[in-house]
DNA sequence: TTATAAATGTTATATTATTACATAACGTTA
DNA sequence: TAACGTTATGTAATAATATAACATTTATAA
């Protein structure tokens, strides 16, 4: 069973206009738009955005400076991570492969490094943007 | 036969200096540094970077914003790489492994997308770290 | 040589993110 | 309930990261 994480009123407010979305949102325009229901302050997206990053109820798409959805309601502990990004029209999507992610979360190599945690990006064309 | 490219003046400079730090730079402190070399102003190290980038000179390690020298010779096309990152001591290094290579360079998904490129961060506690 | 592309210099500005400090709400348990 | 510690909020200021716009110079090559 997953532990259930009962958002404040601003991780509310901003989870979900960024799942609303469906897409990747950034700070700053998160932040437009939530001036109508009273937040004001980049710090106060910021701390929902860590807050709910950190619980696994979006992630963060390090190469974009953005946030988005997590698109896989089994991934809450945000420890294995893998995104594809359209360069053309910016589209991501988080990619759920069970066999991916076995492989990465078993992966280890000679450097004595422990692995906790991996994000992946793959960019490319969608579907869509391939055949223009 | 690798494509030799001829360093620009700034681009030298700026390589030279991520190079010798032996770790990830930031392009704030690459400034800092350069400047008793008469470059003066963030573009110029912002050019100098995207360039480096681009060749595969260095690598953008994106949940630092910070640049590494590629410490792996045949990768200068820079369309898939991999590090480990320690949430210690924020060492970070190329991992450069055929087999993970090849699995992430062949992926593919019934997302219809073509994938051209990738970039893999692990975190995790380096052998030091460990055995604190 | 002459054209073209690549690199540089400079100023200003945009975008992304954090520090610092004060206050309020919430959950636990004495 | 009262007291306590933890989490969340509000607000202002500022730090850190990155790009736009424009003028000029240098390298490359037809
Ligand atoms: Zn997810
Ligand atoms: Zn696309
Ligand atoms: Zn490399
Ligand atoms: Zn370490």
């Amino acid at each position: 069973m997953e532990k259930e994480h009962n958002l404040s009123k601003n991780q509310k407010i901003i989870f979900d206009i960024i799942d609303k979305s469906g897409g990747p949102m950034k700070a700053y325009s998160i932040l437009f738009d939530v001036q109508k229901k009273g937040i004001k302050a980049p710090l106060q997206v910021y701390r929902a955005l860590d807050k709910l990053v950190e619980i696994g109820k979006i992630h963060k798409i390090e190469s974009r400076n953005a946030f988005i959805a997590c698109q896989n309601s089994s991934c809450q502990i945000s420890k294995a991570t893998a995104f594809s990004i359209c360069e053309s029209c910016e589209n991501v999507s988080e990619i759920s492969n069970s066999k991916l992610s076995k492989y990465l979360s078993n992966f280890s190599d000679d450097s004595g490094m422990k692995y906790r945690k991996y994000n992946l990006e793959f960019f490319g064309l969608c579907k869509k943007c391939k055949s223009k």
